[in-house]
DNA sequence: GTGAAAGCGCTAACAA
DNA sequence: TTGTTAGCGCTTTCAC
């Protein structure tokens, strides 16, 4: 039997799947492939299969696009869900909750019963970005949102406008991107060329403020961070290069992933139906685009 | 019968690929998720799901890992397999023949048969490379290797080496890096400590010249391109950014990654047995890291 | 203990 | 056209 086996015989987990009604697939359903996403991804996928389980991967190309998506993965009958950048409907938590399929927002929440998340304290972090961009001097403040409908966005702000008025003041301007690079150079350009120009940007992403920083650098020729102090937020690499340094809201990734594996694995080996939300704080790094003195 | 689906039925792909023999399922192999690796990524994954087939994500942290997470792809009888940044060893190569597993490598290639590939050109790169950074006016010129087992950076050493001494040139010295900004930037530190200090660098990717650029301007004080030329290879979005404007040789990655699914799907379904390696030549883009007019 | 049989949810081939 | 049946490759159960 064993020489068998050894010319050419694989076990077919297909099969098995369908008898044990458990494919070992876990559905990753992604809407960014950005710098901030990326080894966030890889992490995910190494740390499924060290634990026996095989990402497949779902990618969305707009947030609607979830309601076409989602269904795939109950098609291959697959064991759990991640869900990143994008947000459930109700219906389809609705739908996740019949089937028993256990999901786990990652980066972001929502309170509807059954969809548990993971996810960093951006109303702590909105706060510090205030006290790190008052102390760098900036009295003229706008926030750079990004999507607007998604909580993490939406607590970034709220944390940030909420210590800003504890300090007495409020935001001059506010503006918009989606996330990428470019929204963030196109964003500082029209924030930075109106009559009440802002000396201090918090943006709602790394990506964004790498944008801002080069707008305002190379096009506008606006010295960083005597006329203009910018924070960021995620802590991703590029955000500590020497040509960036970038101060910014390093969300904890390492702890963040291994929860939402936790929770995951452990709804879909227990069936258990308890709903968690896991926070986690971040933390504030400063650099030179807030502090005079430093590097 | 319409109204019985409506209430809760979704048709069961396990069960289904299990008698048609054929699951719809792609398996990608990635071993990086840098910033040139993220968007083929998510190309990758949303044409094929444009044409019906989900990505089984399956991830390697180094390149012996192929032997063992290869199986996996075979145990869930994918319908072909894409494989980016590893290197298929002969035996795991028999094993896809003969199970009739169609195989695309991407970015690199091999000449066993039946293994697919879609690269570009990377002697021809070199040769660019060579001259952009002689036209620079360098001349002790150095190469920043990457994977040493690699056909990808094998070629463009080769077509570098080779041009260079087609202008009576030859290499000043020589470091290895693993494709990544830490490795970039260490290697700039080591080439650039020594006595014989060279006035230009390739590098085997994009990523490591960031790292061998922000070390020469910041930790160094060296000028760019006055007193070093770098030249690049990939052409990341990074690379245009005004805060590093490095000349590089840009891969057409997209016309790359529909010809993979091209060559992949052809094969999946048409179960033909020829082997195809297909080329694109790469494009040289001039910036200020070896110009001194331009921006 | 070892061996045969039933069935997971589909599709394809065949009968009616 | 519509309905029934066999079987994909496995696991689990039940009989031996």
């Amino acid at each position: 039997l064993e020489a068998a086996d050894e010319l050419g015989y694989t076990p077919n987990a297909i099969a098995r799947g369908l008898v044990a009604q458990s494919t070992k697939l876990i559905a990753l359903l992604f809407r960014y492939f950005n710098p901030f996403y990326a080894p966030i991804l890889r992490e995910f996928a190494a740390l499924l299969q060290d634990q026996g389980y095989w990402p497949l991967l779902l990618e969305m190309s707009d947030d609607n696009d979830l309601e076409e998506t989602l269904p795939m993965a109950f098609r291959y009958r697959v064991d759990g869900i991640i869900i990143t950048s994008a947000n459930l409907t109700s219906t389809l938590a609705g739908t996740c909750r019949r089937l028993g399929m256990p999901v786990v927002l990652f980066n972001r929440y929502t309170l509807m019963g059954g969809v548990n998340a993971v996810r960093c304290d951006n109303v702590a972090g909105g706060r510090m970005a205030a006290d790190a961009i008052l102390d760098g001097g900036a009295e003229a403040i706008a926030y750079l949102a990004g999507d607007e409908h998604s909580s993490t966005n939406r607590d970034r702000e709220q944390g940030f406008v909420e210590r800003l008025e504890e300090h007495g003041c409020s935001l001059t301007c506010r503006d918009r991107g989606d996330y990428t690079y470019e929204s963030g150079y196109a964003a500082a350009r029209r924030l930075l060329a109106g009559d009440s120009r802002p000396d201090g940007i918090f943006c709602a992403c790394d990506m964004m403020a790498l944008g801002v920083l080069d707008c305002a650098r190379f096009e506008l020729g606006i010295q960083v961070p005597e006329e203009l102090r910018v924070v960021g937020f995620d802590g991703i690499q590029m955000a500590g290069w020497p040509s960036y340094s970038l101060t910014t809201l390093r969300q904890p990734l390492e702890e963040m992933i291994d929860s939402t594996i936790r929770v995951l694995l452990d709804a879909v080996e227990t069936s258990s139906s308890s709903t968690i939300i896991e926070t986690f704080p971040p933390t504030l790094i400063e650099r030179s685009s807030t502090l005079g003195a430093a590097g």
